[in-house]
DNA sequence: AGAAGAAATGAAAACGATAACAAAAAAATA
DNA sequence: TATTTTTTTGTTATCGTTTTCATTTCTTCT
């Protein structure tokens, strides 16, 4: 059986006022009163109906995350699970509420927006977006309008979003490299409609320049994301006229990929040709050898964006409202080292 | 500027309860007099409020998913997002939302049974439980009381689950090991606080005895589903007195923490040591030699128990209430074939 | 002790939809 | 045309809270 205000209230001896306002931890109530209220609330075993509440009070303690269709594999393996978890982390401790939506279509994406969003159930939204398609979606979501936080920089201005430095982590990789004494890098792009593709392949060419050697079209083979893609591209470098002796890879996966292909070429990883990956997904450290790679701080990213929607949702001015957190090289065993440079390079598990 | 079905009324010139009509697709509205609200619903950019329409029908449309803390990594990889996208392909069929409950904590977890359940908030639950321990969930779930299907089959009576046939897949698994000429056939397994662990070592167990092995306690070491896990128990069974000519890790993970001990050691996977893992995650085929494994159909048991839990909501009787799902075994190339036997394998990639 | 002020409580309205019932309009029948 | 039946529409109550405002009770001070 379920009870409602009234019903603790003529247990309690109480109006349904009082209730509410032991309920909500109102001070305004006399002591012996409350412990007569929570009492009753304990007998009957009550718990506030949030939805009435929530039609009164016009605040639902719900926030949506939302999923566009595709996201969750391409990237990176671990990064939704790691992601909601860091966003769960924050919402549990100010008692809000998560309401995953993950579009299985382009069909169903347009619904949420047009539906869902006006419909007062959510208080406020964690965009987990990645494409520059995206933007069409986000302009909605401006219209609503609702509190809303991006999950990845968005070249958009006036808008609240928390990402990774893509382009410092693939520049930073593509330096390491660099630093180990390689001269021919190359580069396995993502696919360009993703942000991320595009900065990372930005910091490869920053690095490159700023180390004197000439960005150069034949180094460079288009990926897709996917482990297939990864090998399928490091076969194209490995047949061309130039043959990298180190390659970024925009992806731990097709970082992978391109393992397999060098091995089958009769290769060795490392001693003749030196691989990074970007992610530090999982299978980084599976591979043989264990990848070096660029870890980029998810979970970070997901307690990061939902505090920012909580002081948003409560009004609060969010001091920078867009913050690109760091990334971090991670140096296993893809890459061996070039002595002379040792100093500069530790070896890690 | 949000609207109410009051403003859609007036500018239509027609009741609420009309309008009220025209959204619920109640054909007894004129044609004209609909066409005239839809109308107005359109000019005005109406939505009804979710929570308002909840709070009078006593159905919110949403269902809520409960992880219990620490199931989404310890079990498989992509267990996680690839069984949510099952629960959500069904869901948005349906129209209904998704509630995600992530415990970080086991007194989160209580506050979420003793609060959220009663909160009117969700129709029903999808309890992804794995751990005996969730006992004491379930049965307060069934106290609420609230349609509730678990993923992962349970030894309670009278209650709804889908899962996967561990006993059979550990038992194909074994089998396929016997097939290829092993008779020293270790096990890895994982903890027994699982429901999963004990299944699959029961599964291992069956095997021998229809193949008139023996059970051999020196033949199996306790891991913990972890890749170090793996390695270690597979490092005790290298140092034993009785090294089994192949091995049954109870997940992939652990499967991978062993080729890596067997490779220390100098020997040869699958020529030397052959090895099968469980759940197919991705890894499974990422590492070298690529893992013959068990695949467990996550998205379809998402599926499932979304469908399930809908015909519950709906007051319709759920055919079988348990379901067990068939595994398949993924022959790839850790186990090498023994020439003889080779008309029953087939290799595949 | 009585008045003024503060603290605690309660009655009634409101949030925005739907449901039950009643009434009006249209169609069918006599 | 009058009457019955059917279709369409509208009125009012309701879901379970919180909020506003009024009232009561308790303190404090002269």
């Amino acid at each position: 059986m379920l009870f409602t205000v009234k019903d603790v209230a003529r247990l309690a001896g109480a109006s349904k006022t009082t209730v509410s306002r032991v309920m909500n931890k109102n001070p305004k109530v006399k002591f012996e009163t409350k412990t007569r209220v929570l009492q009753a609330v304990k007998e009957l075993g009550y718990s506030p109906n949030s939805i009435a509440r929530a039609l009164r009070t016009k605040k639902s303690d719900v926030v949506g995350v939302i999923i566009p269709r595709g996201v969750e594999y391409v990237f990176s393996d671990p990064f939704f699970p790691e992601i909601i978890k860091g966003i769960t982390s924050v919402l549990n401790l100010h008692n809000l509420n998560l309401h995953l939506i993950m579009s299985n279509s382009e069909s169903e994406q347009r619904e949420i927006y047009s539906g869902l969003l006006r419909s007062r159930r959510i208080d406020g939204v964690i965009l987990i977006c990645s494409r520059f398609d995206d933007k069409q979606y986000i302009l909605k979501l401006r219209k609503v309008p609702l509190p809303c936080v991006l999950i990845s920089r968005f070249p958009l201005e006036k808008i609240n979003y928390v990402g990774c430095d893509n382009k410092q982590g693939a520049y930073n990789a593509v330096e390491h490299l660099i630093n180990l004494g390689h001269r021919r890098v190359g580069f396995i792009s993502g696919s360009f409609d993703f942000i991320g593709g595009v900065d990372r392949f930005e910091g490869y060419k920053i690095a490159l320049k700023k180390h004197n050697l000439e960005y150069d079209n034949e180094l460079v083979a288009k990926g897709d994301w996917t482990r297939e893609g990864g090998y399928q591209a490091m076969c194209e470098l490995l047949n061309g006229v130039k043959v990298p002796t180190a390659v970024f890879a925009a992806n731990d996966q097709m970082a992978v990929g391109a393992v397999k292909a060098i091995k089958e070429k009769g290769l060795q990883i490392s001693k003749d040709i030196a691989i990074v990956g970007f992610s530090d997904t999982q299978f980084a450290s599976y591979v043989e050898p264990p990848l070096t790679t660029v870890r980029e701080p998810t979970y970070e990213e997901g307690t990061l964006a939902a505090e920012m929607l909580v002081k948003l949702i409560n009004g609060q001015e969010v001091k920078p409202p867009q913050v690109i957190l760091p990334t971090k090289l991670i140096i296993r065993e893809s890459c061996g080292y070039n002595v002379k440079k040792m100093a500069k390079v530790v070896i890690k598990q």
